[in-house]
DNA sequence: TCAAAAGTGTTCTAACTACACCCATGG
DNA sequence: CCATGGGTGTAGTTAGAACACTTTTGA
């Protein structure tokens, strides 16, 4: 029966011919002093950066490890993730620079080890409070830093393949979803939340119309109190309505 | 230093800790007498039916081998593809009835082997011509068929899910790159393309708002040719602009 | 008192919706 | 000859773009 010598194959040298490894690496953004910021890694001795990152425990959800994993680098509980891609170029680590990276730190690695091998990562980008954020380096990164997303350069990998694609879906899930809650702190301003649309999409907005869409969408609320000693007149203050932006950010906008 | 004992614990450890195992499920469209129609197997002695889908080797990407099984299931060789989800649930697998599969078919299999742990999949799916189909089961399914897509129920651990999301991604597709190419004939009428639009986002459309705006992207190309054979006013034949087509799903419509 | 940013309203345009009449064809 | 579906045009509505003046405040 050809099927069974075929399921036999299978079982027994499948796992050769097919076992691929799996990692994660997230595109961390927040937002300060009207610039968007992505949270990159220092890579141990070497000049590349790299975005955070790290592997799916047996018993997890890709989502549940790329939580574990930025709750590590960056303190926060509860992190607003979003899946939005797959790399699985078998070209995308050089094991040559993978295998220096190990013996740098003085470990010795074989040729075979599973470490080594091609790994498929799942992108998610996260969006974030900067000041919330307390960056903490890993076992492979010497520091762990807010960088200004123009000079995230130098990245090691597919990492700046990665960031675009990633900021690629933050810009869509802009056009369609709100986005503001996870990147602001509590109360901002209609400038602030203006400054912040108009550097993810990269170009500038009128303020006029800017202010009339999103009150129109329903999901702020504007505050009796304005931001204080600021220079010119002082802007009032808003907070997002947290029950219609979460039904927002299911149904759209 | 601790970064060193961490680094050779991961080196040492790490694969038993973090090795996943990682799979391909797609949802093949179709488009035949005015219905949406999905490919899937029945699967080997048993009850329920499944998605195509397979393993990637170790020197493709997941796309390459999306396209790869696909051809061995369809016959067709350019596939339109488009990945949009990953689906990682530790419990999406049921153990028990992943080695039932297998012995049923009289081949052993220890509890311990590679293809009874769980497996992270990626979504794909995939619009093809209907007629050009020539389905084939895998060494895990007796057969393969279309069906209907109100009809595909009973599928076997979370494809159900899968298709539901696949639907979602297609429904999203089509509001802002053009679909039908891949799903329709070379030359199809005006009421065909708006059939398929229907079928896909599950509501009727207006007829003459539908035209409209179809030729007013551009992508159309009226033939001077009408459906022979054909009860009623015979409708114009199109095709599609294949350059202006491609554009549009570059730059979205 | 002036420069700079905030707050607000109107007009124009383009896109979408709703809707009706005539035409061609097979039964 | 009539029922059915195809082909086309128009008016009304709505969302978005463009744009200017007044107000507040710190320097």
């Amino acid at each position: 029966m050809p099927s069974e010598v075929a399921l036999k194959h299978f079982v027994l040298n499948g796992g050769k011919e097919f076992l691929s490894h799996i990692s994660i690496d997230s595109v961390v953004f927040g937002f300060h002093d009207n610039q968007l910021k992505v949270l990159l890694l220092k890579m141990n001795s070497s000049e590349f950066w790299g975005l955070p990152g790290g592997f799916v425990r047996k018993e997890e959800t890709v989502e549940q490890a790329a939580m574990r994993i930025l709750k590590e680098r960056t303190g926060i509980e509860e992190i607003f993730l979003h899946q939005f891609g797959v790399f699985s170029d078998p070209a995308r680590s050089n094991p040559f620079l993978q295998r220096k990276m190990f013996t740098d730190k003085g470990v010795e690695i074989d040729e075979g080890n599973w470490a080594l091998q091609r790994f498929i990562s799942i992108g998610f980008f996260a969006l974030v409070e900067f000041s919330q954020v307390i960056p903490k380096s890993d076992i492979f990164s010497d520091e762990c830093f807010w960088v200004n997303l123009e000079d995230a350069n130098n990245l090691m990998m597919d990492h700046e393949t990665i960031l675009g694609k990633a900021l690629d879906a933050l810009r869509l899930q802009l056009s369609y979803q709100p986005v503001g809650y996870n990147l602001l702190p509590e109360k901002f301003t209609m400038p602030e939340l203006q400054r912040l649309y108009e550097t993810i999409l990269g170009h500038p907005l009128d303020r006029r119309n800017f202010q009339r869409k999103m009150l129109s969408y329903n999901i702020l609320i504007k505050l009796n109190e304005r931001r204080e000693g600021v220079a010119h007149k002082a802007p009032s203050l808003f907070k997002f309505d947290l029950e219609r932006y979460s039904q927002a950010l299911k149904e759209g906008l």
